[in-house]
DNA sequence: GTCTATAAGACGATAGAC
DNA sequence: GTCTATCGTCTTATAGAC
């Protein structure tokens, strides 16, 4: 099993890949299938419904990559104020490098799609709420009640979904930093 | 003086408007001529260098109108905390409604364009900049102290453009709401 | 299952009449 | 300044050979 991965992964990688940098519809098929690889035949046998139901797959395997790196930070660092740090530092630090290839890791394709596509817009919608559960696991872990752990989760989301939109336009790591130090005040225990 | 827009100014609102529903590789230049009704050869005569030089002019157009919105509601309140917890409330109203056409004011064009237009990139950039501006004018203005106000204006902008997404994405004014209430904790003075 | 060739239409951009 | 017709390219999608 040296490099030998199937046709059908190889799609949704690249694909998650170039919709992370311009988007879903500032990439198009013919790119995706020039990044990956494969060829255009094997990309309609394995997504017959076409660019909408890759962008589907491409979208819940970028939500796996995040929920992996949410774990591995919160197994790793017991206290929530200093894990969700130690998460936004990371993510400012790859935006600081010059050619990252991050973007917002499905904020772009929610935006460009919640008027246009019902099931892109749910797909989307279920990758921003299983991230909130993660927060909110490790908040209720660490002793917050469920009212205020369930509304810090939102915070939290839209603080990193903002602050790496504001970090990639400005090309620089500073916005999520200085979100990262500000991170203590929103979890004050009530 | 009627309905008698220029061709310049009908073409810039109408870019602006569907760019923030679709962003800028969602919209194609004949669905902004038919939308404006203004013929594709005025677009170019206005705009010689096309999409892009359009675009620009669109998100300029789009960052004025904030800031009017901004300006509105905070001589409106004097409060920082009261100000800018209005301006969100008003934004999760508006989100609230079945057929709203809001969408991300310009962060949809930035992150589709951050690593491929470094005008557009440039433009967003300016706009975020000035927005934060008046929320730190306005700290300022209440006492808080220059390191505190820049870098809750950047916090709160992330919190917008974060809450916004959320927002759009599931169809609900909920998580703005929520923002808008934990403002005060952001708002500490120190 | 894999791949090529191509269809049908939308794209951004341009030429040139008026 | 205004408008139409059109160019070449790229798009998503399909047909069909292997």
């Amino acid at each position: 099993m040296v490099d030998k991965k199937n046709s059908r992964d190889t799609l949704i990688e690249a694909a998650s890949r170039l919709f992370r940098l311009r988007g879903y519809y500032g990439v198009g098929l013919n790119e995706i299938i020039e990044e990956s690889g494969i060829p255009k035949g094997s990309l309609y046998y394995y997504f017959p419904k076409g660019k909408e139901e890759l962008a589907i797959e491409a979208i819940n395997h970028t939500k796996e990559m995040v929920i992996s790196k949410i774990q591995e930070v919160f197994e790793r660092i017991e206290d929530p104020i200093e894990a969700m740090q130690a998460l936004i530092y990371q993510l400012s630090e790859v935006i600081g490098e010059s050619d990252h290839k991050l973007g917002m890791p499905i904020g772009t394709i929610a935006s460009e799609n919640y008027s246009t596509s019902e099931p892109i817009r749910i797909a989307c919608q279920l990758a921003f709420e299983d991230w909130q559960s993660l927060y909110k696991k490790k908040l209720i872990s660490s002793g917050y009640s469920e009212k205020q752990s369930k509304e810090v989760s939102i915070i939290v989301n839209a603080l990193i979904e903002g602050g790496i939109l504001l970090s990639i336009t400005s090309k620089s790591g500073k916005p999520l930093q200085v979100i990262a130090e500000q991170m203590p005040l929103l979890l004050i225990k009530k």
